[in-house]
DNA sequence: CGTTCTACGTATACCGTTCTACGTCAAGAA
DNA sequence: TTCTTGACGTAGAACGGTATACGTAGAACG
C-alpha cells in the first residue's frame, strides 16, 4: 500500500512515489525552488492533483514556512477592525498565505499569550492591531517574528513596520470643526489606559490632538477629558452622569465610534436633542455612523488602505526587509447631523 | 552549549538537560501522561519556567495535538459572532487550548478553503459559524477532523456536533407579535441564498416559521419574502424599492439585526415614522438594538450560551464522544418601540 | 527467598516536510 | 579526448516534539 499519513493523510512520499520522482524533487516542486525541469514540474503536479495532496503545514514549519499570518485584534465589536481585514484581505487574496485572527479582548495579557502562541505556531509573520502593551515587549516579540503594528505609532529606532492615521490631527480636525460650529464645552471621552496613557497609544495621540486644538481655539479651560471601559453598562454611566451634571458639556467627542452610538443613545434617553442640546463625534468613520438613525460625524481614516497598507508591509518583511518603515494615512473629517453648527 | 532550536528557541533538549533528566520525561510533564512522580515533576517545572522553554505546536503537532482550536466565522461585521465568541472564550480560558478565527465572507470557496487550511495545520478541532455549503461537505470534513456547527440545522445521521436556537420557533414569535400588534403586510427580509435554499440555513428555517405563523394567522395571501445581500448599497436600494412600492409593508421582519438597523436607516430616510408606519424586527438581540436610536425589536438566542455550549461539545468531541449531539436553545422576543401596537 | 507486580524513567522510532550535500549526465571548452 | 560547468535529481540528515516499548528497582505476596 501507499506510505499514508494518520486520518490516511496523502503524504509527500505517496505523490513521490506515484509520480515516480523522489520526494525531495516533489518539495522543490511545492515550494518553486531551483533545479526543477518543466516535464518533471507537470509530472509532479498532475500526481499531486490526482492525489488530492495538501501539504501538512505543520510539518512544514519545523524547517521552512507555514504560510500562515497571525492577526491579532482587540475586539469582535467594534467594527473598524473589520474595515482593516477588508483591507488585508484584498492584499493576500492572491497569495498564498492564510490568515488567522486572534482576539485579545483589549486585555494585555491576552496580548502576550497570544503573541505567543502564534510564534509556537511557527507563522511566518504578523500583524497586531492597536495594542496596549508598550514598545519594549513589542521590539522583543519583533525581533522573534516579522512583525506590523497598526494603529500604535513608533516611537524611533524601530524593529518593527507601523501602519496609521495621524491621530493627533485627526482630533485636531474634530475639535476645529466643533469650535467653529459654535460648541465651546467640549469633552474628550477617551478609552480606558489604566493610567498607561502609552505614547503610542491612538487616544493618548488623539487627547493630545484635542488639547492642542482646545488650547488654540481659546478652550483651555474647558479642556476635559474622561475614561470609560468598552462594556456598554459602563460607558452609558459615565456618560449620563456626564450629561446629568450641572455643567453639562455641549460636545462629546469620542475616541471611536461605537462609544459615540451609546453616546446618542443616553442623549436620547433623557431627551437630549442632537445636534440642539449636544453635538456628538465619533472616530474611524464605520458604516453606522452612516445611518440616518446616527448621522454621526467622524474621522474617517480608511482602514481599508490601513489594512491594505500593513499586509503590503508585512510580505515585504517576510521577505527580508529590515528597515522599519512607517506608513501614515491623512484623516478626513466627514460631517453629518450629529454636529451640524449651532443656529 | 545547550541545544538549541532556531531564533535560539528552547527546545525540549535544553530543558530535559537542565533538569538531569530524558526528553521522554520532560515530554510527558509537559502532557500531564502517566508515570512520573511529583518530584520529577517538580524538578522539570522548574526547569521549563527558569529557561521559559515553551513547546513548538507545530512539532507537536506531528505526532500529538496542537491545542488549537479553530473557528470559522461568515463574517467580522456582524456582531452575533462576537456574542457567540464570548461564550466560547468563558468556556476555554482555564483550558490549555488557544483559539483561531477564520473569516469566510460568507463565500462558499473560501469556507472549504479555511477549513482544509485548519486541517491542514493540524487543529485539534474546529467550529464552524453559520456556512453556507450543503451538508455532505460538512460530513466530508467532519470524518477528517473533530467539528461542531453553529448556526446550522441537523438533518439526521450527523458526525459532527450543532448548536443552535430553534428558528422558526423564533421567526413565528415575531410574526405572532407583529399580528398582535395589528399590522398585516408584514414581509421577510432574508439572506440572500443564490437559491440554494438549503434546509440547515438559519434564514429558511426562519423563512418557514414565517410562512407557518403568517398562515396561522390567515395572512396567507400577504406572504412575501425578499432577499438581499450583506453590501449595505443593495440593502438599502432594496429596501427603498420596497418602501415606495405601491403596496408599502407595514412591517418587515429582518433576518438578522444589523440588517434591521439598515431597514431603520432607510425608513428615517423616507420620513416614515416607526413603529407608526412602519414596524421593523430583527434577530440576534446584538447590542445595537438596545440603542434608543435603534429601539430595535428582535429574537434573542443568547449567543453566548450558544458559544458556551458549542465550545463544550467541541471539547468533548476531541475526547473522543462520538455520537453526534444538537444543543438548541429556545428563543425569547425581546419587544422594543420598533414594533410596538398600532394605535 | 524467589516471583510477580507496580511505579517510574529512559531509549528510540517516528511524524511529514525542508534543505544540504552530493551524484550523474550532457554540452561546451581546451 | 579530457576537463569544466551547469542543470537536474536523489539520499539522508535534520526539525522538535510524542508515543511505544522496555529496563529497573522496590514492594507485596506466597
Amino acid at each position: 500500500m501507499a506510505p499514508r499519513g494518520k486520518n490516511g493523510r496523502v503524504t509527500i512520499k505517496e505523490v513521490a512515489g506515484d509520480a515516480g520522482v523522489s520526494v525531495a524533487a516533489v518539495s522543490k516542486v511545492l515550494r518553486d525552488a531551483y533545479g526543477v525541469s518543466d516535464q518533471l514540474r507537470a509530472r509532479v503536479r498532475a500526481s499531486m492533483a490526482k492525489l488530492g495532496y495538501r501539504p501538512l503545514a505543520a510539518a512544514r514549519g519545523m524547517r521552512g514556512q507555514t504560510y500562515t499570518l497571525g492577526f491579532m485584534i482587540p475586539d469582535l465589536h467594534n467594527p473598524f477592525f473589520a474595515d482593516i481585514m477588508a483591507g488585508v484581505n484584498t492584499a493576500l487574496e492572491r497569495t498564498q498565505y492564510q490568515t488567522l485572527l486572534g482576539v485579545s479582548d483589549s486585555a494585555e495579557p491576552n496580548e502576550k499569550a497570544l503573541i505567543e502562541a502564534m510564534i509556537d505556531r511557527q507563522m511566518d509573520g504578523i500583524m497586531v492591531i492597536g495594542p496596549r502593551m508598550p514598545i519594549d515587549e513589542v521590539r522583543d516579540f519583533a525581533a522573534r517574528i516579522p512583525t506590523v503594528l497598526v494603529a500604535y505609532h513608533p516611537g524611533g529606532g524601530e524593529n518593527f513596520d507601523t501602519v496609521n492615521n495621524d491621530d493627533q490631527r485627526g482630533a485636531e480636525l474634530v475639535v476645529q470643526h466643533l469650535i467653529a460650529g459654535g460648541y465651546r464645552q467640549i469633552v474628550y471621552l477617551s478609552q480606558q489606559t489604566h493610567g498607561a496613557n502609552l505614547a503610542a497609544m491612538v487616544t493618548t495621540r488623539r487627547e493630545a490632538g484635542y488639547r492642542a486644538a482646545m488650547q488654540a481655539g481659546g478652550l483651555a479651560r474647558n479642556i476635559r477629558v474622561v475614561e470609560a471601559t468598552q462594556t456598554s453598562r459602563e460607558i452609558q454611566s459615565v456618560v449620563r452622569h456626564l450629561l446629568e451634571s450641572r455643567n453639562r458639556p455641549d460636545a462629546i467627542f469620542c475616541w471611536t465610534d461605537f462609544i459615540g452610538l451609546e453616546v446618542l443613545s443616553v442623549a436620547h434617553d433623557l431627551n437630549l436633542s442632537v445636534p440642539g442640546d449636544l453635538a456628538v463625534v465619533g472616530y474611524d468613520n464605520t458604516w453606522h455612523c452612516d445611518l440616518a438613525q446616527n448621522a454621526l460625524t467622524s474621522i474617517d481614516q480608511s482602514g481599508q488602505v490601513l489594512g491594505l497598507q500593513a499586509a503590503r508591509l508585512l510580505i515585504e518583511r517576510i521577505g527580508g526587509r529590515e528597515q522599519p518603515e512607517h506608513f501614515v494615512v491623512t484623516p478626513r473629517l466627514v460631517a453629518r447631523a450629529s454636529s451640524a453648527p449651532r443656529a
